[in-house]
DNA sequence: ACCTGAACACCGTTCAAGT
DNA sequence: ACCTGAACACCGTTCAAGT
């Protein structure tokens, strides 16, 4: 039986101790929800005490920030790869739609938590937060290029943002049961409406800023 | 001074004790968010102790969601009233997601926490909650039924369905700081676009649909 | 330097005891 | 029947004390 000398260990590295506890925050937060997490659980799960959790993060709401920075990048990660076999632009905004909606409903609570989580109140999103976002809607606005090369930089900018928010919007309220249709059936219909209607409203718009031009 | 007998005061009938203390927690969330909610505050706010709560509530999933409730109602009065100077059915739509905004910004807790708040994995929502979100998307099936008389119910009552949630994707995103461009002003943009260019889709599919069927 | 264990000020929920 | 006060099992965060 191996005796442990209290108050030092130096088992893991800070490094590896984080990693050990994002990875504890995800699993937990996973399973079940930002609801279902606190930091006792985190450091009963990595084998440490709740004080050192404090040594190696801000606090709790830090802790959570970095858990969904990593869903955004794992939600990067599977979005990038579910566009491979689309022909047009259109064909390919769809898939992102359909893939988003799919991450959603397979990572509904951490998912969730991207969302629900709230600093407290002048507290700003950390500016890595911000990138990641906009390394997502990336994807969008080099689609809407394709569809409608005469559309402006800021044009596109507004239309990936408002895409993104709409089917994010579909997938939240579908998923998390706040529409009279719910589940990822009723997010799958919403979000191909809403995509390809805005699209349409979209090449219009762009046609006729080129009508006016010509 | 008043000496008060402990153990028996009623003061007040159980609907006003219900009133008061789902008054008491509109203000505390208002004020301070669902995370800074109590069932604690709840009773000091209303002059009595924790555990009077729970004979005319089940427990704090409880109280807030008939909280949400109110907020809903509160919505649909707000909503409704914002729509009477539109002459088309677009001025409409868009003076509803205006509204939306607005309420959304002015709001931004009590809106924040009809979304943030979860019940329990297998919980469903209060059938009384659904039918508060449907009157509030009935609000927009009227309009679309004026701006396409052909379309069909079932086209109604998804497009209905698509532009509330993307309405509220954006205010959502935008005022709670998840996009780059964030605030009441970002939210107004995203609005505008989003309706223009889903209505336009809109009308062209049930051209379509009708010149098929011509 | 690293980690613990205990403390502090909070939670939601229950329930015997009082009137 | 109504309400309290105390208890129970939890929280997030801090920090003196140990090695």
């Amino acid at each position: 039986m191996e005796i442990r000398s209290v108050g030092r260990r130096n088992d893991h590295s800070r490094k590896e101790f984080q990693e050990m506890a994002l990875q504890a925050t995800e699993n937990i937060i996973f399973a079940e929800g930002l609801n279902g997490l606190s930091t006792r659980k985190i450091a009963k799960a990595i084998g440490y005490t709740v004080g050192s959790l404090y040594l190696a993060f801000r606090n709790l709401d830090d802790i959570i920030v970095q858990v969904n920075g990593r869903t955004l990048d794992l939600m990067h990660q599977v979005l990038s790869q579910a566009t491979e076999r689309s022909d047009t632009p259109t064909d390919y905004i769809l898939a992102l739609g359909h893939a988003y909606s799919q991450f959603a409903a397979t990572h509904i609570h951490l998912w969730q938590a991207v969302f629900d989580h709230h600093l407290p109140d002048g507290e700003k999103s950390p500016p890595e937060y911000v990138e990641k976002v906009e390394r997502l809607l990336a994807l969008v606005e080099a689609q809407l290029a394709l569809l409608s090369p005469k559309s402006t930089v800021a044009q596109r900018r507004l239309a990936a943002a408002a895409l993104w928010s709409s089917v994010h919007g579909a997938c939240y309220l579908a998923l998390s049961d706040k529409l009279t249709n719910s589940g990822i059936d009723s997010a799958h219909l919403l979000v191909d409406s809403i995509i390809l209607h805005y699209l349409a409203g979209f090449k219009k718009t762009a046609d006729n800023r080129v009508a006016e031009m010509a």
